[in-house]
DNA sequence: GTAAGCTACGCAATCGTTTGCATGATAGAG
DNA sequence: CTCTATCATGCAAACGATTGCGTAGCTTAC
């Protein structure tokens, strides 16, 4: 069937050992060759147009040249930019990336990483972003490096890029805070999620030192990063706090369905009520009012994450290792005064 | 390093030989055992947490269990769907899939197909959408599977899965005549791309039914599928036919980017002009208003490329399949009837 | 002129599984 | 009670590459 060109033919047609012709081939031998043998060997092996199987050389060497990606939904459109990303530093090296999505289901998310296992990839990059992750110290245990991206474990010698998710939120409440905004109000995100709580957190801290003591406990935690969610919160905070002029969403989705919400109120974005997102999607310029958000580093952290775990992998990374992105505040149309100033 | 479980010791551990253990790990194994040995086999197995090493398993038995996907661009939201409707499929049933992105780019997508064969896929599922491909067929003669999606290659017995561009033509053009509308242009996408090309050829078609022998003439091409190309393509139709009342896009991208040129103009959608998309993409319903366009199974068509790789791999497809997958157009906010109506 | 040291290559084991074949044991037939 | 089928399992050779070690031939030094 497949009359695939291996060495063994190479070695035929050259007349020498299968031996010989790996070395004259790999580019990094440190043995020393004939020139005339070397250039004999690579000339038959483009005339048989052979092309390595690296099965068989993974099995050998015990690397596969391929790393797993974990990530929760690639339709999600944070996504493709980070594989996107981390496949600009590990494909030119010669890496296969496998892409695996989790749909956030732990159980489904160990299976995954059975499966990567299985297949002996030589690393793991985690985009899954869930706080505990019991099992993942197991997989670096058992000799597998890994990589968390937008997630970071505590206590963990595992390496890690994020997002300055503080500085994104202090960017977001000055804004709104130079615009005016004296009452403001925060969805969310789930707590599992880090950079839900990191948020959430970031917010709380943000309001007290902008003296907002109340808008600190203004806070509606949505379930999921979605759409349905920032539709309930925002409703949820109305009936709360009636008098807020702004609210904080922890991401472009859920401010996208406070946007939803608000409309299905007859509220205006940003005449009555300000609205602010966290990520800058792509597509996101499409929606109206433009959104003002925090534009976080999504192709950049993904070649950060595989420049990582690529360290990892040599073992030249000198201790737990965590690059943190900076981020950008993007205003656009959903921000402005409030309707009536304060006093 | 790695103290990996391998089937040597589970034969130790169960005092068996390794081929005990790998017949009695096998589910459709055809060997007889006793269900001692079997079970006892299986309990050392996961006794010892034994993971299988696919890579040598695929060395052996020539079958990676493993496929490759080639996509332009995982960035783009119309792919993700259809990776994931591929993996509905093919995950369950073991195999890992390897996405690679081509970027539209023939040398890359070469080269890109050299790495997947380097890495034994079982077959390769492509999504490139370019209409002529050599290289292709050789692919297919030197042993790898291929399926082709949203592609057809004329005169060769590769599978295929693409939608039914000319019912979609059809539909929206028969929506905007009933609408009213008499005078129509169309910016169609580049001719290399089998969907550029054949909603192009179905446009002229359709209109010569409907006896809109003129409109049948008002096409601009884009050179790329993108929203540049579309502002650019409606300004020149604008200019060439300036009684037209609608737009016909050969995809929801040039039809935004058409939404932007009529917007700079001052014109207004729907009242001045209709838009039209095609393949109703992710994320489309942000946009305002609302786009009227086609919507085109992107899931179910993973999966059914999927079924028709699998049918390849496995041998039984009975000569060259190929599956048309029906569309529906979904009417929104970016037609309407004419300003004037025609007399 | 011989010992020592290189150089350039071949030999063969190995990675973990699968699988055709051999073989010992058991059972059934006559 | 023997002979042959059948069954359950072991043996060993693959798959294609990598790599430590061995060695023939040559150079160099004394």
């Amino acid at each position: 069937m497949s009359n695939r060109v291996t060495l063994k033919d190479i070695a035929r047609e050259a007349g020498v050992h299968v031996s010989t012709v790996s070395r004259a081939l790999d580019p990094n031998s440190n043995i020393s060759l004939t020139n005339e043998v070397s250039s004999r060997v690579r000339k038959a092996a483009k005339k048989l147009g052979y092309r390595p199987n690296r099965l068989a050389a993974g099995l050998r060497t015990n690397r596969s040249m391929s790393i797993g990606v974990m990530i929760p939904d690639i339709a999600n459109t944070m996504f493709p930019p980070i594989v996107r990303g981390i496949e600009s530093v590990l494909e030119p090296l010669g890496y296969a990336t496998i892409v695996v999505n989790t749909d956030n289901d732990p159980d489904r998310e160990h299976r995954l990483t059975e499966v990567l296992r299985e297949r002996g990839v030589d690393g793991i990059i985690n985009v899954a972003a869930m706080r505990s992750d019991p099992g993942l110290s197991n997989v670096v245990d058992q000799g597998t490096p890994v990589v968390t991206l937008n997630r970071r474990l505590d206590q963990s010698p595992i390496p890690y890029v994020v997002s300055d998710e503080k500085s994104g939120i202090n960017l977001i409440l000055k804004h709104l805070f130079e615009l005016g905004h004296r009452s403001v109000g925060h969805i969310a995100g789930p707590k599992e999620f880090s950079t839900g709580n990191a948020r959430a957190m970031a917010y709380k801290e943000a309001c007290e030192q902008l003296g907002l003591a109340e808008s600190s406990t203004v806070i509606s935690y949505a379930k999921s990063f979605d759409e349905t969610e920032g539709q309930r919160c925002v409703l949820e905070l109305l009936q709360n706090c009636p008098t807020i002029t702004a609210i904080v969403c922890a991401n472009d989705r859920l401010a996208f369905g406070a946007y939803l919400g608000l409309q299905a109120e007859g509220l205006s974005i940003p005449e009555d009520v300000s609205v602010t997102g966290f990520n800058d999607m792509p597509m996101l310029d499409l929606v109206r009012p433009k959104m003002t958000t925090i534009r976080v580093q999504k192709f950049e952290a993904g070649r950060a994450s595989a420049e990582l775990l690529l360290k990892s992998i040599r073992g030249d990374n000198h201790g737990a290792v965590g690059t943190v992105l900076p981020v950008e505040l993007k205003v656009r149309d959903s921000t402005s005064e409030p309707r009536e100033t304060p006093d």
